[in-house]
DNA sequence: CGAAATATAGAATAAAAATTCCAAAACCAA
DNA sequence: TTGGTTTTGGAATTTTTATTCTATATTTCG
């Protein structure tokens, strides 16, 4: 109870580590100094950082063999409020970019109005798809569009309104390539779905709401065994169950409209590298 | 509290999946059939499926625009006891795979040759492309561009071979904020210039090798004092000396074939910033 | 060895999260 | 429209989880 007690209380007076890169330097600096308990959350958790993220105090506790408290001391000395704390660290960083997007385009918000405010929105939007779709791409259900598509005598492709600049793309690109390609446009409404034969395959783009015209292509397709690659949004899609192969693509709306960075660099994927695997 | 109501309740007597896969095999059969607020759940849990280790209900429902209640329910839809049932399934899978965005694209660049490893470089090349343009485009210009659409009657668009795209998706914006636009596609050749009449502006898209239609078009419309804004590659291009508003794409190539991303941004703001302006 | 300082365990408490339930709304078929 | 059914939102409740506190144990060092 004398003056010395009035001092600031002994927690480090450190702030916490704002990186999972951060945090591991921290670690390594502190560990060698702890006592025996804090030493043995600390060596577990150097080997466990990843199911931080996923775990609670409880079974990190078990898991370092130490009780509950002795991990929340744990987590103060390395400069965090608590568990709770340390913890959003971990989950936040799984996933970098996606939190990021939002706060960044309400910043822009700011001055709103002006066509540059729109354009740095939109770029934003681009941006922000592209690092979602490197993120995640599955990687065999792409590689499977490409075998098919490769195997194919000729590629039909089908994608209207909002999609059908992509599939102008496509058919651009394959046709640059000599893979022979037919665009189902649309145009006076005639339809050509007995231009699928056999051995062809058809790429089908569509994204919410879903078009009634690419639907029932698809399905005629599939009826006819025709391999059906999607490019659409979610798994969820009407689309997918009809489909050999679906790639879904995490495409970022900015208000109405969507940014096709992203569905545009897959397409452009698909024909490339069927392209080459035909030689 | 008749007989009827000591039949087991209507919960689907499904068994939950067991590993993630099956989770999207049967979120894939059973959104169909789901009402709006858990088909809501079901595409925001499709294309955030990794973020269910490492999120509350909260978190997840505000994401999906929904009450946390109907996230419950649509857990026990898909056979679980409730949320943290579910949670516990991706929990145990989890594994924090390619974290960043960097570190996943080194890796898709890693096996050279496949289509993940192309598919890196047109991401790459995107990004890129939408960087350069948010540091060189040209304020006056584009605001002078803007200008001159709100001004106009009808918005005339040309865009052929490899900008036909993004001359569609301008013509499906300008549609969808009720702005009279035509979109000059050289079906069946048949031109249409005698469409353009005073008091209309022309949208020109073209890059090297420029083609002869769209100049045609262009010089025509200048002749006739039609405003045309020009989005083309460099100011030296043929279009620009036609033109009363320039603005250039410093889009990055990959090979042979261009991303389009910057493009598509760039004609998203003008499309947009015309409607908006012209309310 | 013994006093002071430090560390520890676990019970007690607070906070946060999941889950249930039901009245109101929306939908649908007749 | 009306009556019956399904779906929905949100407040109330329960359960889980984090956090604090303190008596006790351990260490440190003069």
């Amino acid at each position: 109870m004398d003056a010395t007690n009035d001092l600031p209380p002994p927690t480090p007076p450190t702030t916490p580590p704002t990186t999972p890169d951060e945090f591991r330097l921290r670690l390594a600096a502190l560990a060698p100094t702890m006592p025996r308990r804090l030493r043995q959350c600390a060596d577990y958790i150097a080997t466990n950082t990843d199911r931080i993220a996923v775990s609670t105090v409880a079974e990190l506790a078990s898991g370092a063999d130490v009780p509950p408290s002795a991990l929340m001391r744990f987590c103060q000395i390395l400069g965090f409020a608590g568990f709770s704390d340390m913890q959003r660290l971990f989950r936040e960083a799984y996933s970098p970019g996606w939190p990021d997007y939002t706060t960044r385009l309400a910043n822009l918000k700011g001055n709103a109005g002006s066509p540059s405010a729109l354009m740095a929105e939109f770029i934003e939007a681009g941006r922000a798809s592209l690092e979602s779709l490197a993120k995640t791409v599955d990687e065999s259900a792409l590689n499977h569009a490409v075998a098919l598509l490769a195997g194919a005598e000729t590629v039909h492709i089908i994608g209207l309104r909002r999609s059908f600049p992509v599939a102008c793309y496509l058919a651009y690109v394959f046709e640059n390539m000599s893979v022979p390609a037919m665009l189902h446009d649309g145009v006076g409404l005639l339809d050509h779905r007995f231009a699928l034969r056999p051995g062809d395959a058809l790429i089908a783009i569509t994204f919410a709401p879903y078009s009634a015209e690419t639907l029932t292509l698809a399905t005629d397709a599939k009826a006819r065994h025709i391999p059906v690659i999607a490019l659409t949004d979610h798994m969820t899609s009407p689309i997918a169950a009809l489909s050999d192969a679906v790639l879904t693509i995490p495409e970022v709306d900015f208000g109405a409209f969507r940014a096709l960075s992203a569905t545009l660099a897959l397409a452009m994927t698909l024909a490339v590298a069927t392209g080459t695997t035909r030689g």
